[in-house]
DNA sequence: GTTAGCACTCTGCAATTTCGAGTGCTAAAT
DNA sequence: ATTTAGCACTCGAAATTGCAGAGTGCTAAC
């Protein structure tokens, strides 16, 4: 489709672009010491790479600069591994080296140097709980009818949230309620407690308890999780100083979406393990259409669990990032591997 | 120190360019129905208030606009209570009665109303953990050295983090010494807590545990609270439509300031219970010598747990802010109290 | 003490000009 | 058949100019 040449002339027009944010013009490519062609070569190059949808011209009389496709484009074939530094490599290392017992709190930290060392927003997807089994159920009285319900699973993670007692149950209808759960339920993955309640636990209560009904009730509500899904954002300023984004309006439509965690959580939705990356309108999201969000997801005894990502304007720096972002997010992987081996 | 007439003057302007944000002229004062002076007298009067500090003028010859001597006055002497509309009040209450179990629930969305009320951005400091007393230790093992340590207070919070444990201590160990813990230490304020296992726990685990060094560093570990300090934000992208930060660079400092937890928490600290006004250089923080920051406290069982704020321009709608600020953190406390009889 | 009047100042806006980078095309060169 | 040089043309960004309007400070009159 593209020849050689071609190639050749988007990649320096991406590259160039990325760094300058600046359209790129035929004589200043010409003088690329990769490229030995005139600017009369190079614009005849680059008229064709337009009509193929590759470029853009801001405006009638200017340099070029590359479009949604041509940044895919770029991705997809033109792309050279990045070496990360030592230093990138040394900050990343210094998160894992730590004394880590707590899970939330390497991801946590992931988020900030994420968008420490990328200079973009780094947006982070705590581990889902839906790999992660029941450990045990504790529910803790704190008056006459409240009490808070404590799950545990397997990975250390702790909900909790409060309940309501019903008045129709007493303190050894609850004792037992708990004791039925934790033999019944405990090592059954979170999403399926609820399925899980009626197949194996009704039954049971209906014996003990005499109000059946509303120990039903009592439990469902025991084990309900509460939040699906932690979000964790490192550097939203950063997106302040790209010039992408220096119209007021569109900063503020993009920080509102930052305050919404459902729709980031379906911007982060892996499609598939490993690395993903969205382009502009890819994001399916208008507030994003000038954004690239780079992503990844990280494991936990080989499944997916977790992910982390980037969000920048799409005159992002591909390859440092992805380099970042991959080399990160498996090193994610590893630590919680190793942290309940 | 001020005539009437120029307290009058100062309130007019101090209303008005809080309405328009453009600085306001002679002129457009003496056209104002409470004012019967000429443009020229008003003219004389806003002379002498910018040089006694309480105007000033952003060049030569235009309008004047209040300094922040000139906020705090009007915030101490001259503001007029504001009665909140029916909707306002309406929203706040919605909060109330929704069915409320979970304090930290109550406390999350009191930040998204303060800042759809207000639109201005809206910090929230969850109960401080100072004043509740601890309820429960429990600790569950994940592995041979890892633990989830759980601590439940009186009030319904559960703080978890994870512990090691030392191989010196087999689980018939743990077992004791977490009873121990719950035996001696039920009802003891959190900040305490240090100073009380030295007092009550050592002892008693020099008589039951062998490796007693060993257990009484995990009987610390264990009780190390761990977050001291919850923050919630709301709508900090309404800061983006206001005037004053439309210069970039200003709303990127801002925003940086906004990540760091700690500087907000020193802001929002509370110095007195009851309603605070900080306007400008009164924050002590650069990025927010032109913000003013308008918090109250909130309270269980009559002692100052939290606190809610905003944050805005200094150029303020301070009699409603005000308002619903104070109206808000009373029900909270009174939520609060309701929740735990 | 208050007001009217007037000269003066400064900003914001719009119209105009200039400058330069970049293009597209044609014709010559390889 | 490519590649290159040359040239006219386009367009945006930045600088320049010229108002119009809002506001002030001062003086003199009320």
């Amino acid at each position: 489709m593209l020849t050689d040449r071609q190639m050749l002339i988007l990649q320096v027009i991406v590259d160039s672009y990325i760094q300058s944010a600046e359209p790129v013009g035929s004589r200043s490519i010409s003088k690329n010491e990769d490229i030995n062609y005139s600017a009369a070569t190079i614009r005849n190059d680059m008229a064709d790479l337009e009509e193929l949808g590759y470029l853009e011209k801001p405006h009638t009389s200017s340099g070029r600069i590359p479009s949604e496709k041509g940044y895919r484009h770029y991705v997809d074939h033109l792309l050279l591994p990045h070496h990360l530094s030592e230093e990138e490599l040394q900050n990343m290392k210094a998160l894992f080296t730590k004394n880590i017992v707590e899970v939330e709190q390497i991801i946590k930290e992931s988020a900030t140097i994420l968008s420490d060392l990328t200079s973009y927003a780094s947006i982070v997807l705590g581990p889902e709980i839906f790999e992660s089994k029941l450990k045990q159920v504790q529910i803790i009285p704190l008056s006459e009818q409240v009490a808070v319900a404590i799950l545990v699973t397997n990975t250390g993670h702790v909900e909790n949230h409060t309940v309501t007692m019903p008045s129709t149950l007493n303190s050894s209808d609850v004792e037992k309620i708990v004791n039925i759960l934790n033999e019944r339920l405990v090592g059954v993955p979170l999403y399926q407690l609820e399925e899980a309640i009626q197949k194996e636990v009704a039954g049971v209560l209906r014996q003990h308890i005499k109000s059946y009904k509303d120990a039903l009730i009592f439990a469902e509500e025991t084990l309900q999780k509460t939040k699906q899904e932690k979000v964790f954002y490192g550097g939203k300023s950063n997106l302040l100083i790209q010039p992408e984004f220096h119209d007021i309006n569109k900063v503020k439509e993009l920080l509102e979406v930052f305050e919404e965690d459902e729709t980031i959580f379906d911007l982060l939705k892996p499609e598939q393990d490993g690395l993903s990356i969205r382009i502009g309108q890819e994001n399916g999201n208008e507030a994003f259409e000038d954004c690239t969000v780079i992503s990844a997801t990280y494991s936990y005894k080989g499944k997916p669990v977790g992910t982390i990502g980037i969000v920048g304007p799409t005159r992002m720096e591909y390859p440092r990032v992805i380099g970042i972002v991959d080399h990160l997010s498996k090193g994610i992987s590893q630590a919680l591997t190793n942290l309940y081996r």
